[in-house]
RNA sequence: GCCCCUGUAGCUCAACGGACAGAGCACCUGCCUUCUAAGCAGUAGGUUGUGGGUUCGAAUCCCGCCAGGGGCGCCA
């Protein structure tokens, strides 16, 4: 925002680095930690210490505090800086602090739903997530991913890519087998009850547990393979079925969370081409064919590459009686997405950090076969969620906590919370602030969280609606909007303001923060990290509660009263916009 | 045996190689005739697992070690 500022000075302190000797390279700046008021800074350690190896006999830091000084006095008079300080080796230049408050607020203000978002970059970019298992439960292991994947999307698109989102669900496998199997022998006629997806997990579970019993019965299970792999009508018939019911069931709880795909890809379709890539392989000596010895079709990576230590391993890349796994169709459906979409500048595979080994082998053995595409491909990890105890959720064991009744529960939460905090609200009221809140409670803990890190599910955590999560964000929007209201005025009305009054540190600190979230949407989006977003989001809301408490709003003189009416308004708008990359709802009470 | 991730306050986690390592939860003390207390202010809490190295400067980068988790030819 004081481009021109930096540009002017960087100018200045070159000429006279330049003039006097002194062998400066970059100038980088950063924020000066808050103290009161704000501006930029730069340090002068890495002049000093290049001098220092020229072979002068300095102390580092008692050198570039020498020359910060020496600077100081170059970069006086610049319009728009008030003063500044040669500090402990870093140069310190103060905003003015009117001039840096009205040029924040007001391009808030001005760029309204799209302050923060970055220019175009013209490149197209394809995020795979959440795919889910058609025949099986959705439980809160399966958030994260579909969350987080969510969230990247809406801010890499933010931040100027056009994103394509795409879902793989796994329509077909042993776990589907085991399903079609469990269905006929005990559940056959049986029509899905309203909670589908719960209805299908649930009879997934008694299928393994039934196998698990009596592990004779695994002769049935691999008839009905069989029957599936000649494309028995029958079977396939029901297959297509139910494969429908899991779909509809997975459309209903993408609605109820807020998620959308572009393109659908599903593992059934790729098995064909993925079998041809295969024998390609094969033919060009890349793959080994062992299924004469009553082996696999595999892929000897590190030995292919001519690599001394182990690093890729071997890759199976299909079964020894011919059918497909994953494998098959992963190599498949990475060029697929590019026969689609030609010009995909990258295409990403959100999926949890146990598969890594896994993509790094597809990516790997589609290079090795030539194609450029694989190099444009890439894996985003992300940790599990585990319950208490670090048990992993498994829908055959039946450890899971269902996304349904954390839905269900969460909602129930927030709204008895929201109806004893504010009891005039209406129910129409009651009912969008209980899916906002609940919803966004479920949410925030899944991406203020580094990727790679672990999640431990608990309920006490997830309802807990205080402190550092998506409620208190949600809260100082509300706040934002009750102080809009009260005032009565209309803020596009309101000219902009001059900020002239001294502002308190709370007001300074706020806008603060206000200025900092372009760069981190920026920031998120070249890392694929929501918890950029999560942070900012939540320490300009603690930054607006300072506010809030120390600075009247509606009371205050009519000066002030406009000026923090614009600031207020600016504050709402990030806010907003925060939690819109975040796929929470911003409410407008509560 | 090979590879990946994690280790920061009692607990859960932050901290683009920079100034004094910060929040929340829990605990304790105050604050609702004033814009919604889902809030604010304050107290307390640290050898950033450990030993070296690089650097003017390391929680951050490199190497070793310890601890926990995960992945390594026909699960997805």
């Amino acid at each position: 925002m004081f481009q021109t500022e930096q540009q002017t000075i960087e100018a200045r302190i070159k000429a006279f680095c330049t003039a006097n000797g002194i062998p400066l390279s970059v100038l980088e700046w950063k924020p000066i930690p808050f103290s009161g008021e704000w501006g930029m800074s730069t340090s002068f350690f890495a002049v000093a210490a290049a001098e220092a190896r020229l072979g002068k006999k300095i102390d580092v830091a008692q050198r570039a505090q020498e020359i910060a000084e020496q600077v100081q006095s170059q970069v006086s008079g610049v319009p728009g800086l008030s003063h500044a300080e040669a500090v402990k080796g870093y140069l310190n230049l103060f905003f003015d602090t009117q001039e840096y408050t009205r040029r924040v607020v007001e391009t808030v203000l001005d760029q309204k739903d799209r302050f923060g978002s970055g220019p175009a970059t013209g490149q197209r970019v394809m995020i795979e997530f959440s795919h889910p298992n058609t025949h099986k439960a959705f439980h809160v292991g399966h958030l994260r991913g579909t969350i987080l994947g969510d969230a990247i999307c809406r801010i890499l698109e933010f931040a100027g890519y056009d994103v394509v989102r795409a879902n793989y669900p796994g329509d077909m496998g042993l776990h589907v087998i085991k399903w079609l199997w469990g269905y006929l022998k005990f559940h056959n006629g049986e029509e899905p009850s309203a909670d589908i997806t719960k209805w299908m997990g649930e009879i997934y579970a008694e299928a393994s547990k039934r196998l698990e019993e009596d592990p004779d019965l695994e002769t049935e299970v691999r008839s009905v393979y069989a029957r599936w792999d000649k494309r028995e009508p029958q079977i396939v018939a029901l297959w297509e079925r139910t494969r429908e019911w899991s779909l509809e069931g997975f459309r209903q709880m993408y609605a109820a969370l807020d998620v959308r795909f572009d393109v659908y890809y599903f593992n059934s379709q790729e098995e064909k081409s993925g079998k041809e890539i295969v024998e390609e392989l094969v033919r060009r000596g890349i793959a080994t064919d062992e299924r004469s010895q009553g082996g696999a079709v595999i892929v000897k990576i590190d030995e292919v590459l001519g690599l001394a230590k182990e690093q890729f391993h071997t890759a199976v890349v299909l079964r020894s009686d011919g059918t497909a796994l994953y494998a098959t169709e992963d190599l498949a459906l990475a060029l697929h997405k590019f026969s689609d979409y030609p010009d995909l500048a990258k295409s990403l595979y959100l999926v949890d950090v146990r598969q890594s080994l896994h993509f790094t082998q597809i990516f790997k053995i589609l290079e090795i076969a030539g194609h450029e595409q694989a190099r444009k491909s890439g894996h985003i990890s992300y940790e599990l969620v585990t319950l208490p105890g670090n048990v992993v959720m498994s829908s055959r064991e039946g450890t899971v906590v269902l996304l349904e009744d954390l839905l269900r529960e969460a909602t129930t939460r927030a709204r008895a919370e929201a109806h004893k905090k504010n009891p005039s609200l209406t129910e129409a009221q009651l009912e969008s602030v209980a899916k906002a809140v609940g919803l966004g409670a479920l949410k925030y803990p899944m991406l203020a969280r580094e990727n790679t890190k672990m999640v431990t599910f608990d309920w006490k955590t997830a309802l807990d609606f205080n402190g550092q999560a998506s409620p208190y964000i949600q809260y100082a929007h509300v706040r934002c909007n009750s102080i809009l209201r009260k005032a009565g005025v209309d803020i596009t009305n309101l000219p902009p303001s001059a900020f002239d009054h001294s502002l308190e540190p709370a007001e300074v600190e706020l806008i603060d923060w206000l200025s900092r979230f372009p760069s981190e949407v920026q920031r998120a989006a070249a890392e694929y990290k929501p918890l950029a977003i999560a942070n900012i989001a939540y320490n300009t809301a603690k930054a607006f509660a300072g506010f809030y408490d120390a600075c009247p709003v509606v009371q205050a003189s009519p000066e002030i009263r406009a000026a923090r009416l614009r600031m207020v308004a600016a504050v709402k708008q990030t806010l907003a916009n925060s939690l819109a990359l975040l796929g929470i709802t911003a409410p407008e009470v509560m």
